[in-house]
DNA sequence: GTCTATAGCTAGATAGAC
DNA sequence: GTCTATCTAGCTATAGAC
């Protein structure tokens, strides 16, 4: 063959960055083969079901990267506060300080908000649910607990937004800080 | 004439309540044209800028409506804490209790993010420095005052994503419970 | 597995009658 | 001011060669 398969993890990425970015009707298939290298009918034969197959692909990837780089570090066996810090650090790498999209609001409107609103609906609990759990192994009684993951998500997205729009990453990173805060107080 | 004229402001509502819920690139002409009743031709007399021009309006009319609305209330000569009840009572209805999206927010992506960016940073600036300025007036040192009208709308701006993903208006009622708490410690 | 070429459709936008 | 009819460009998606 003329060229090697472009790995499978890059393309991954790339859709991700994309469709972070401009929003899943944002997202022309143009856009998409020119940012992965590929060209539409490549991308066609890797994700059959087209743009959602490829938008589906992007959140079940980003699902993995929630279960290995946060739940399992919020529900580990580690000291409860390193675990705090961790997911944290975590989070912030993500989302390059605060300098990147969420996916999952980007994929909230619009025709994505109806094929993706029970998939997103699941992981933006299961983050509260697993701030929630830290919350009860800091001490917290299970009411503040079940406020705190909620405030901790709130907090995550609403800085997000604002770090973006203003060009002020450093609300996201206040907003992390502040979370911290909320935990161990 | 056969039909009369239909009211601008109607108009305006129906193109607003298109475009918070999809956002601008799920936002078709030809839902436009059927969410306001009239044809697209007739679309384009009233804005002959087409979609561009129709996104601008309706950010004009939100932020006619901020104005009037909050920025008003919460740099009038009333008690402060009078100011701040009135102010997250008027954001409550604006939002309908959590169950509507943020226009700002819609307008955030894709082809509208470049078009508008500058338009929405003024507007979110705008709110921080109303709900900042409230923050002084209740007694609080200006580092903290900032922190306050940035925190305010993070928390107004998480929780809208919250309570709608999650389908849950009552995080958005949570939130401005928690605005008030922050403002009055 | 990747490509060129193109089908079929819907998007945003316009012309011109009434 | 509103309408029907239509244009062009871009969209998603596919066929078939290599």
């Amino acid at each position: 063959m003329a060229f090697s398969k472009v790995e499978p993890d890059i393309v991954m990425e790339r859709l991700l960055h994309v469709f972070r970015s401009v929003g899943y009707d944002g997202a022309s298939l143009t856009e998409l083969a020119s940012a992965t290298g590929l060209k539409k009918a490549s991308l066609y034969h890797r994700f059959p079901d087209g743009k959602v197959g490829m938008a589906r692909a992007v959140l079940d990837h980003v699902k993995g990267w929630d279960d290995s780089q946060i739940f399992y570090i919020l529900l580990s066996s580690e000291p409860a506060k390193e675990r705090l810090d961790a997911a944290l650090n975590a989070i912030s790498v993500f989302y390059e300080g605060g300098r990147l999209a969420c996916i999952l609001r980007a994929m909230s409107h619009g025709a994505a908000a109806e094929i993706f609103r029970d998939q997103i609906a699941e992981t933006f609990q299961n983050w509260v649910n697993a701030f929630a759990h830290l919350a009860t192994d800091l001490g917290h009684d299970s009411d503040t607990a079940q406020k705190l993951g909620e405030s901790s998500l709130v907090k995550i997205q609403g800085s997000l937004i604002l770090a973006q729009t203003l060009q002020k990453p450093e609300l996201f990173q206040d907003a992390l800080e502040a979370i911290k805060t909320d935990f161990l107080k």
